[in-house]
DNA sequence: CGCCTTTCGCACCATATGGTTACTTTGGTA
DNA sequence: TACCAAAGTAACCATATGGTGCGAAAGGCG
């Protein structure tokens, strides 16, 4: 890099800019409460990734608590709006929940973050989400997502009847989620690498399977 | 209560017992550190919660990071004696199999912490459990317990053949693990009290259903 | 009984942490 | 172009926190 100018020390013009800044700051909050937990994270560390000023948190964001509340449901929103994208609607009932057990395996892959934030929120007994509106009206749309597929299922008497879709799809979600969160004590516990490419193949082939056998006839 | 003597401010007798004030400490850490988490516990609740000296603390388990770690050590070992008493070997393949996902439903209602303790090992990488080798042995009987019972299942003509003891032990986990450890989270939303007493029924009926239906024919 | 190891308690420390005060700089606009 | 609200910075603060130094008391043992 060339210098820019002649100045002693040229002391970089700040750029202004809100919107670039609060979102370097969520980016970074979300990664420092992914790794480190709600407690465990730390604003200035944030800030430092964030290269921004820690005033500007408080400024943007009010308290470390009200940052997390943000990332959470940013991160609520981010994994609805993918699976709006999914249309699922076009597809035999069977393939559709494959696609959504695969979808949901590869979500959590590529956002790891995701998973880790939950926890969190869980271990604070939900008190960032209890007053989110928004995150009760993006997971509507979600619940109904698995509903449709089983009833279509059961019309083209592929399924059987009495499904409940609330427990298949807290069931799609588990046996994926506890496989990521439980990755480091579960390759202690097994004896066994869960996390390399074979094995999580073949893992997603047990997860499909089993959510199939649940709606089978 | 009367007064036990005449003195003016009787400095009660302090009582020296080891064993009872480390298994104090133990208690009341694992409740702190389930509550908050590893970096949201605070080793002043703990020594209040103990009713011992914060100094005892670090004279019995060297410091707060050691001290997580006899806490979890003793939660595995604690899970794996229960286990151990479940006497599956005597009972037909699909009760044995119904009887250990009871079993795990009811050892995560009876023992809250356990989750959380796991989760925030998980959080930290499993870090204090590497250098374990008891969690490790065992571990190692525990997985035994449904290879087992897959096996005789297989030889009764009852379960198909090729199912993995290790990816199943992982389902009947995660099925009954997830609906607990995002208890909070999951009844905003799927808008539903999922503790209820009817809704922990309807879900361990789901989740027998769910593990037999993946080794049955 | 007197000794001495172990258990226990108090006061204290260095540091890290969430949050704030007070100030400077930027850049759109009247 | 001068103004001023908004964006940005640095130094600072009160407090909480994990961890210790050191002395006191308990009680088993010779």
């Amino acid at each position: 890099m060339s210098a820019q100018s002649p100045d002693t020390q040229s002391p970089r013009p700040r750029i202004r800019d809100a919107e670039a800044t609060k979102s370097r700051i969520l980016e970074a909050a979300k990664k420092e409460f992914a790794k480190n937990g709600l407690e465990g994270a730390r604003v200035d560390a944030i800030a430092l990734e964030a290269n921004a000023n820690k005033r500007m948190i408080y400024h943007y964001f009010e308290s470390k608590e009200r940052l997390f509340q943000t990332v959470l449901e940013n991160a609520y929103f981010d994994i609805r709006e993918s699976e709006k994208k999914l249309d699922l609607d076009s597809l035999d009932p069977r393939e559709a929940l494959e696609r959504l057990v695969r979808f949901t395996w590869n979500y959590y892959i590529q956002n790891p973050e995701f998973i880790s934030l939950v926890n969190s929120e869980n271990l604070a007994q939900a008190r960032h989400l209890k007053s989110s509106e928004t995150v009760k009206i993006v997971s509507r749309r979600f619940v109904g997502l698995v509903d449709t597929i089983l009833k279509r299922g059961v019309a083209q008497g592929l399924f059987r009847k009495g499904v409940d879709p609330v427990q298949l799809n807290i069931t799609i979600a588990a046996v994926s989620y506890y496989y990521f969160t439980n990755q480091y004590t579960g390759s202690i516990i097994f004896e066994r690498e869960l996390m390399s490419e074979a094995a999580q193949a073949e893992r997603i082939r047990f997860n499909i399977e089993t959510i199939l056998r649940i709606v089978s006839l």
